[in-house]
DNA sequence: CTGAAAGCGCTTACAG
DNA sequence: CTGAAAGCGCTTACAG
């Protein structure tokens, strides 16, 4: 008599499915992978059997044949924070669709625990990884690599990556928050951005802003680029230093989540938006369509890079192309709203 | 010789650490499940070993025998929401600390999506589960009894609950609101809150607003109680026409979503906050103590709730007792900023 | 402290 | 279309 810890709490397995539909465990197996070579009349004994005995499948026995597991990953800097919520979603609801699992977790913009972080996806056999960005660990991406396991980067887009990417040119979102700008008239323009350490997006956005902006005759001083981090309090703060000091008509915000902090900034000084300073963020995120003014932004459809990258990690599954150099840029979109416009004559 | 699909994708196993290592398999496995039945010299000849081949374990087929697969779930309504987020995020990261891993999937306010969710998620055998309140499908969670899976429901609190509970008492959140705007001395009050059904989180916190403002004397007519969903967009609308056509001197939200809504249609009707109109929200999200004015809120402590919850589940687990009498409350936090204000004299 | 062997729940060639 | 048997990568009594 065999004598283990407990045998799986007495769940009924496949082979009390077999015995109550009177087939082999073999047969009820196919049953749940490849119905179509099971006899009609034999799959109708086996569903009923495994309703009656509440059956649920294991798939992690099952996954040690199959060589897939049906769980994908995605680290992201952070979960707690607009910015990602609504990719985590909708990766997570397309990936529900093709009937596989997300498995998810967070660094915190700290890419050293991204090794840590891949080497327990990895124990958990995931079968593709989403990556934010290309900034990334060279061992975790070795990693991967030798497993062959399929890797996306997301959110930022680039011809040259090393990494298959799906993702926006965030160079062209901080260009085009600029341009609009410029445009508008304005000379007199603050930038900020999260730090660029570590993060090849707000450094893509940065460098697309300020580049745009030389570009246009305005010359950057060190002193009107300024680094903010993910946090609406401290934006806020931030802002109302720098309007207190420094006399600037407009403030490009390398994200939304600073462009929130600027607008209340603005508010607790009582400077008119935009009158008084005009607002960009990049990002579009929950609420900026609906602020006082609206918020004037430059829009990451984030629902369909989290969509495609379900989508591409699958597809890399099912046809067995682990690595390709596979590439695909997702439009911006500059969302005109209330929180720009021409500056006031002085 | 064997015709597999084909074997791991030439990964290392615990054989080939074995062979490296001068041992068997069955010591490697100790190596890394019970460290300290293995000698000092050996443990080093096996941990580079290990290193040199760059093994990682499979802990799908560890779970096999272990009864534990390491893996936690947790369903929630929607991760694309400010709501959840801080919670997700803080019962994430404490699992880690726990070395376990964290499922979560979104049902999106859709209970019957809940049994679906549920049997994926056993399929990949978790240890236990967190679910948001007590309204759940019960075909959902007999599935969980039958197995022995442990669950906690989180974010509500109640003494009298089926299930083991980690939350704060919602009717008392919906009752300090309301209490708040009578001691301020509001009689015209509006009552915005999320559709209460199958969401017994709003249904508590209406109805501890409702009977505090009845106590205190005021007369809630019907059509002074709004439901409206978790979107800012929405409540903005919603407060607008409210404010157009009845006239009130404070808005009780049933979350901070609603209420930074209802700030913003403030704004855009040009009505002051709080002199002509007061609002109070409960939850207290990101942004909620910045804007301008700060939002009066009842604080909920999600990332007390997430860690705990994780702490229960994973002590669930290691002392054997599935779903024990247990219930803990977590504090409410009345926080006064600058959105609420004794109403002007007409 | 360590090894040989049986087994976890399922899948898959192989043979009918 | 179905069954018997071997095996996935690891763990765990059992025996030393």
């Amino acid at each position: 008599m065999p004598k283990h810890v407990r045998s799986r709490k007495g769940a009924p397995g496949i082979v009390e499915v077999a015995a109550r539909a009177g087939v082999s465990p073999a047969t009820v197996s196919r049953f749940f992978n490849t119905p179509d070579m099971v006899k009609l009349p034999t799959r109708t004994r086996i569903e009923r059997a495994a309703n009656d005995l509440g059956y649920i499948r294991d798939r992690m026995a099952g996954s040690m044949h199959n060589r897939f597991s049906g769980t994908i990953g995605i680290i992201v800097p952070t979960i707690d924070n607009a910015i990602f919520s609504e990719l985590i979603e909708s990766f997570a609801s397309r990936l529900l669709v093709h009937d596989r699992t997300m498995l998810i977790a967070a660094h915190g913009y700290e890419l050293e625990r991204e090794v840590a972080i891949v080497r327990s996806l990895l124990e958990r056999r995931i079968d593709g990884i989403a990556l934010i960005g290309f900034d990334h660990d060279p061992i975790a991406l070795n990693m991967l690599a030798q497993r062959n396991v399929p890797v996306v980067s997301i959110w930022n887009f680039s011809e040259t990556s090393d990494l298959p990417c799906i993702g926006a040119n965030n160079f062209k979102a901080g260009q085009m928050a600029v341009e609009h700008l410029l445009e508008l008239g304005h000379t007199k323009i603050s930038f900020i951005f999260a730090d660029t350490k570590g993060n090849d997006r707000a450094r893509a956005r940065l460098d697309g802003a300020i580049g745009k902006a030389k570009e246009g005759g305005i010359q950057v001083s060190a002193d009107a680029i300024h680094t903010c981090s993910y946090d609406v309090g401290e934006a806020k703060r931030l802002v109302v230093n720098i309007l207190k000091s420094e006399p600037k008509t407009a403030i490009v915000c390398g994200n939304d989540i600073i462009s929130h902090g600027a607008m209340f900034a603005c508010q607790a000084l009582h400077l008119k938006v935009p009158d008084a300073v005009s607002i960009i963020g990049i990002g579009d995120f929950q609420g900026s369509a609906h602020m006082e003014p609206g918020l004037t932004t430059i829009r990451l459809p984030a629902k369909k890079i989290g969509a495609l990258a379900a989508d591409t990690l699958v597809e890399m599954n099912e046809t067995g192309r682990p690595n390709p150099e596979f590439r695909r840029e997702v439009e911006l979109n500059f969302i005109r709203r209330g929180s720009t416009a021409a500056p006031c004559d002085e």
